[in-house]
DNA sequence: GCATAGTGGACAACGTGGTTGTCCTCCACT
DNA sequence: AGTGGAGGACAACCACGTTGTCCACTATGC
């Protein structure tokens, strides 16, 4: 097979795509339907310090008003609120409620619990081998999540 | 750090991307503009066999009319051509030009160039163990390529 | 031979998650 | 006080999917 290169990247997208429509499911199974990793990722990034659209942006690398909606999104899902900011009064403060706090825990508990079925399958020693080898791929990128549909599909059972 | 498992998912998110922006660039700097990924992916599926717009959303899993779309936009760009068939008037038959092999081509050397290069960079076995553990967490699952603006951007150097 | 079911394809409307571009408010600094 | 820059909102647009509908044609069954 000399498509091997092609077949690489596409096993990398599969892999990420089989983790996040698993985690998608198991998340609306546990009560947080219309939920996706990106809104996950991006209450993760709000709750360790990216309290404004403009920060949440740039810590997604995304442009700020691609933010403002996904915090919209987990606004109107009530992860989070926004009240003015006392001290400067063109930002918006954003914090996580304690609906979000919940989403996130299921979030990592539903990951992790996946990535330990991953390592029981194929090995801890080679689990390890994979993740520093991508990580020597990926560099210290940001990764970028702007990857719009990626993720809104229905397992294919 | 407990967000390993979610950082699993996201390292695989981000190597793909890694894999795909260079492979644009690159495909850019060979004369290949306004061409991503899906559509190397694309062809390379009417080429083997996948010669009509139903058939290459069934290869694809997508439907008829997103496939209907990538052709429109792979005729576009002269990657294609359509043209009816003379044994059934309802399908148009798809065929891969010249210039659409040679974009193949390119896109295959270049991914193959990437992955020969990883592999010097993290050893072959440690590759072929990425490569089975992938494929183990992928299983037979087709993968999806319904994943909208994931690589329409620039590289971020 | 003909009605009916199914397939290929086109078109339109819509959804999602991005992008620019513009504008306004407010903070900060000279 | 005036000016530059940051935060935020709004609108238009793009890419790439999705449904839904419709039509032309093929294939099948009586």
């Amino acid at each position: 097979m000399s498509r091997s290169g092609a077949d690489l990247a596409l096993l990398m997208l599969g892999g990420f795509r089989v983790l996040a429509d698993r985690a998608t499911a198991e998340l609306a199974a546990r009560g947080h339907d219309d939920v996706r990793p990106v809104h996950d990722f991006a209450l993760q990034a709000i709750l360790s310090g990216a309290d404004s659209a403009s920060e949440l942006g740039r810590r997604m690398s995304v442009t700020k008003q691609a933010a403002a909606k996904t915090i919209a999104a987990l606004e109107e899902r009530r992860y989070v609120v926004r009240e003015p900011d006392p001290d400067d009064r063109r930002r918006m403060r954003l914090q996580v409620t304690d609906h979000g706090l919940a989403m996130l825990r299921e979030g990592e508990a539903i990951f992790d619990e996946m990535r330990r079925s991953w390592e029981e399958q194929v090995g801890a020693d080679v689990l390890r081998e994979v993740e520093s080898a991508l990580r020597a791929l990926v560099g210290d990128r940001t990764v970028r999540l702007d990857s719009p549909g990626w993720v809104g599909h229905e397992l294919e059972s």
